[in-house]
Order: C-alpha cells, then structure tokens, then sequence
DNA sequence: GCCGTTTTCGGCCCGACTGTTTTCAGTCG
C-alpha cells in the first residue's frame, strides 16, 4: 500500500469523524498523520515492516495511528473505517464541498432533515426546508442552492502559471489605485505550489476602502463573496476566488508571514512562540504579560523569524515538512536558483512537433545565457509528431556537428534523442543509433494504461540500457488532467542510483514531473536529477522557472541538479566517460 | 489522537466575516 493511499484512508477517517462531530484536535491528528505520510519520501511500507514503533517515530505519528499503519500495510484495510462508513453514508460527504457548509451544519442536515446527496439537498432548498432549522435562514438556504451549482468547480484548483498570469495582471489594476504602498501576494502561490486554489492578496494601503473598491472593479470579477473592514474575497468568471487583505504598514511582514503559510507551518510557529511568552497574529509579534500584549515587530518578515532565532524561510520550504528540523540543525539548504542552471537537456524542433527550427533554438538558449543544450526530438514510434528514425536523426546530428564547430567553445549543442520505450518493452530506435547520441532521454507516451509491473518493467529495462542517460517525464502525469501511470517509483529510483542514470524533472507547467516529494526522494537516496524545459517552441525555453519552483520546494540544491554543470563536468559524470 | 526546557494531563494558532441571533456559532483561511 502506497503511502498515497495510506494518507488519503487517514483524510477519509478524519472527514468521517469531523462529520460525526468528534474532537477537533483528534481530527486534526488524523490530518495531521495523512500529510506527514503523504510528503514522507520514503514507503512507510518500509518501516511498517520493521513495527509500529518505528512508524510511530515519525511526528505526529503516536502509538495508536502508528498501529494503524501497520494494519493498513499488512491487510490493506483499516476496520475503524469500514465502520464509520456503516455509520455515515459516503455521498453525505459531497455536502462538505459546498462554500459556506462546513461539518456542523452539513450534520445538521443529514441529521434533521435525512439528507443524503447533493440532490436531495437541492430538493430540501427548494421546498424551504432548510430555513427551518436552528442555524439556518432564508439567506443560508439561498447561499446553498447557489453553491450546489458551483460545487463541482469550486475546490478546482489551476496550474501555478496560469494563477501567476491573473495575480501579474490584477496587481496591474491594483496599483492604478492611489495609496497602495505595499502589494504582494500570499499562499500557496508565493509558495510556489503547482497548482493553486485561490489567490490571496495583500495591501498597504492609504484608504483600505478604495484599495477594496478597486479589487471589486476588477473586470474578471462576477461576484463579491464578502467585504468587511479589512478583508474582502470575489469570485471570477472562471470559479477562482480572490483574496485581499488591507494590514496597517507597521503589520506588513507579519500579514505576509501568515497569508503565505501554509497553515501547517504557521501552526508550529505560533507555537514557538507562544512557548516563548510571545504571541503572532496577522498584525504582529507581541510579548504577553497577563492579560498585557506589547507589540514588539511585524514590519517586516525577516522580524518576526529573527525574535525566533529563525532563518527567513524561502516561502516554497515553508510547509512544515522539514524546515524546522533544519533549521534547528543549522542546515538549511540553500535552494537552486534559476541563475544556477547552465543547460537544459530537453527539447523539439521543427524536425518533430516543435514549432522552432534548430538554428532558432539554439539562438534562443544563447540569448537565454544557457551554455549548452541537448537536441531530443521524437523517436519514429510518435508517429503523430513526425518522429525520426535513424537516418533522419543521423542527419540532424550531422547538421549538429557541423554547427558546434561554428560555436567553438562558447555553446555545445548535444546531439540527443527522446526515445519512447515500446509498449511490448525495448527501445524505439536501434541500439548502433543509440549508441552514437550524446544524451538519450527515455520516455513512455504509448501504453500508459498497463498494469504496474509490466509499465516498471518496461522503464527498468530502459534505465538499464547503456545508452540512456536519463528518464524523462518519470509518472507521465498532466496537472489535473491525467493520473500518473501505475509506475512502481521507488523501484526506478532504485534502478537509477544503480546504473548512474539522471532522472527528469520536466519543468512544463502542466508536468512537472517528477513532482516536489518524489524529487525529495531521488535527493534522499543521492540520484541526480536534470530539469529541462522540453521545450516545443523557443518561448517555452522559460518553463525553467517552473522547474526551478518544483525543485526548491523539494529543497534542492544546485548540487542536486546535474544541469547546474558545465556540459565537460556533466560528460564525466555519465557512465560512458 | 499527539505530545512534553511550564505539563504523562491538559493543552492543542488565531482572527475576520456572515447569518442568525441579541451575544455567538459556524466557516474559512
């Protein structure tokens, strides 16, 4: 069992419980417990085997969940939750997506009036119902019957490129407002998440009011959720809600500090604090006396980690995973940068489904500063992109050499391949042809429905040829629009550390793939990962940034990356030299 | 359900906004 999978038993039982109206902080604990599990880099399968006390090691993880885990591994079921699913029917649970219900009154609901479904919440709306109970009025029963509507895209979340396109251009409108001394952005988009629920804003500004009737005339807004004295959230056209937040000046860094979070982060902080006597909300860092609190700091956020004895976490380690740990240790990682990048490993030309011909690529990495990249366009079997087989990609190395000698020293362009693995296994092109390419990218794209073992066979037979230098794309997956494939991960790391091979974190925002807790893993286990662009036209050579936020969040270093190296350095580390 | 340089019991981050109330519970981030 996957510690995917694990997680995701723990969220049910938590959502099951919460429903149910049990102690928060027991729900919290199973919370708690998912997300520990989910970002662990390694199976809990693993330490499962060697006892509950070993898995109970892991914080946040006590004697009783640590059990659990054990059961979960070894019989693939846990018994508490086959109950309370007796007890509370699943479809109950959908009543939890709509805004404004939380597990309180969707109890309610279930419990007073036998709601069931969505549909039947619809119907009770309807008939006027709903406004009979405690708790509930006209307007309540209103917000729920819109909310049904929205409930399917509200939770949507979208890619972190296109949530930087909207916050890019709302800051522009935002700043036509007179009075804005300080703007920026928080949440899980500052954090460099790669997808993003909602956009939080937040201001210093002369007149909150104004700043808040400019927020409101953004002309993607379609509705206005809330607006009180400082805080006011819209909703767009698309579903995406917006945030924003008016702090006085003196309160900016710690507004940016809590809005940024996550709330897994800013919960250990603010018990830090509160250890040490102090206290921290939006508006600052207080010393409490009693019944006295003294502002202390809150300009900025640097003030408010130093009166901790913190670093100045980058926002994307900010998740409670392990910034704290090193912190304490005195080993924070200083995280890759895009600066640190000298070559970018995967790309298309004209020659396959790439919109950029050879020469334009190429001009484009100079003019990008890059100092060498690898030519990967498609093997044969990608028919749909023109693929090349070995004479057609003979004939593009040959061009490539011819240019390297124009280049001399100051680009090298490598004469590389995207070669697919066939579906029955094997490479796509020959070994003789393989044998001749400066880089080979392994990838599926055929096939990506098989079972797990014969989809992990097919890449450890890849990982294992010796002309592939790398495996590109590693689970396949598209942000929310394709699952990975049912690769067995672990073992093609395994694989990889084995045979020397780089792994690949594709840095499209629709891929990046590998994704932060797997690249934390690779790091772990000492695997070297390149992160490439796989660019299809020269805009797309930006995606690096992508990549590089991917990376960060997984706490890589530039030594972690092999494309951080000179084109000599990175030669003497594959295994043919 | 977890956890311990206040604690093995009694805590567990903190505040804004809304709707339904008439002082506050629920929801959200």
């Amino acid at each position: 069992m996957s510690n995917s999978q694990i997680a995701d038993i723990f969220d049910q039982v938590a959502a099951l419980l919460e429903f149910q109206g049990a102690n928060q902080f027991r729900v919290r604990a199973y919370r708690n417990a998912a997300r520990t599990i989910r970002d662990y880099p390694e199976p809990i399968a693993v330490l499962a085997a060697e006892g509950a006390a070993k898995v109970s090691e892991l914080p946040g993880i006590g004697e009783d969940l640590a059990k659990k885990c054990v059961t979960l591994v070894e019989t693939g079921q846990l018994p508490q939750l086959v109950e309370l699913q007796s007890q509370v029917p699943a479809s109950v649970l959908a009543l939890l997506r709509i805004p404004g219900l939380g597990p309180k009154k969707a109890a309610a609901l279930h419990k007073e009036l036998g709601i069931n479904s969505l549909d039947e919440l619809k119907a009770a709306c309807e008939a006027g119902k709903v406004r009979g109970l405690k708790g509930f009025g006209e307007k309540t029963e209103k917000t729920i019957l819109a909310g049904i509507g929205s409930a399917a895209a509200a939770g949507q979340r979208i890619l972190w490129a296109e949530a930087e396109e909207i916050a890019r251009d709302l800051a522009l409108h935002m700043r036509g407002t007179p009075g804005i001394r300080e703007l920026e952005f928080g949440g899980s988009y500052r954090r460099g998440k790669e997808t993003i629920g909602d956009l939080d804003l937040l201001v210093v500004a002369d007149s909150p009011a104004a700043a808040m009737d400019r927020f409101g005339a953004y002309p993607r807004v379609k509705e206005v959720i809330a607006r009180g004295e400082t805080k006011m959230s819209v909703r767009l056209d698309t579903g995406l809600q917006l945030d924003l937040r008016t702090v006085p000046e003196e309160s900016f860094g710690a507004a940016l500090q809590y809005f940024t979070g996550s709330k897994d982060h800013n919960v250990v902080l603010r018990g830090m604090a509160k250890s040490r006597g102090l206290k921290i909300n939006e508006y600052g860092l207080y010393r409490v006396d009693g019944e006295r609190e003294t502002y202390l700091v809150g300009r900025t956020e640097k003030e408010i980690y130093d009166a901790l004895h913190l670093p100045l976490f980058p926002p994307e380690l900010r998740e409670a995973r392990q910034e704290f740990d090193w912190a304490a240790a005195g080993a924070l990682p200083k995280l890759i940068e895009e600066e640190d990048i000298r070559g970018d490993l995967h790309m298309h030309t004209t020659a396959t489904d790439g919109r950029g011909t050879l020469e334009e690529m190429v001009s484009a990495a100079r003019q990008r500063g890059l100092k060498y990249i690898a030519i990967t366009d498609h093997s044969k079997r990608v028919t749909m992109a023109n693929g090349l087989d070995g004479p057609r990609l003979r004939a593009q190395w040959k061009e490539i050499d011819r240019m390297n000698c124009d280049l001399g020293d100051e680009f090298h362009i490598l004469k590389g391949v995207e070669c697919d693995i066939l579906e029955k296994g094997g490479m796509d092109l020959p070994d003789d042809v393989l044998a001749e390419a400066d880089w080979v990218l392994a990838s599926v794209h055929y096939g990506q429905q098989q079972p797990k073992e014969q989809i992990t066979a097919r890449i450890l037979e890849a990982v294992e040829h010796p002309s592939v230098t790398a495996i590109a794309h590693p689970t396949g997956r598209l942000l929310s629009r394709r699952e990975p494939y049912a690769v067995d991960l672990e073992a093609v790391m395994q694989a990889a550390l084995k045979h020397h091979k780089f792994l690949e974190l594709n840095a499209n925002p629709l891929r990046l793939d590998l994704n932060d807790v797997a690249c934390a893993a690779a790091k772990k286990l000492g695997i070297l990962l390149v992160i490439n662009t796989d660019a299809h036209s020269t805009d797309q050579l930006t995606y690096m940034r992508y990549g590089i936020l991917q990376a960060r969040r997984a706490g890589l270093t530039r030594e972690d990356v092999a494309n951080t190296r000179t084109w000599p350095q990175l030669k003497k580390l594959l295994w043919r030299t």
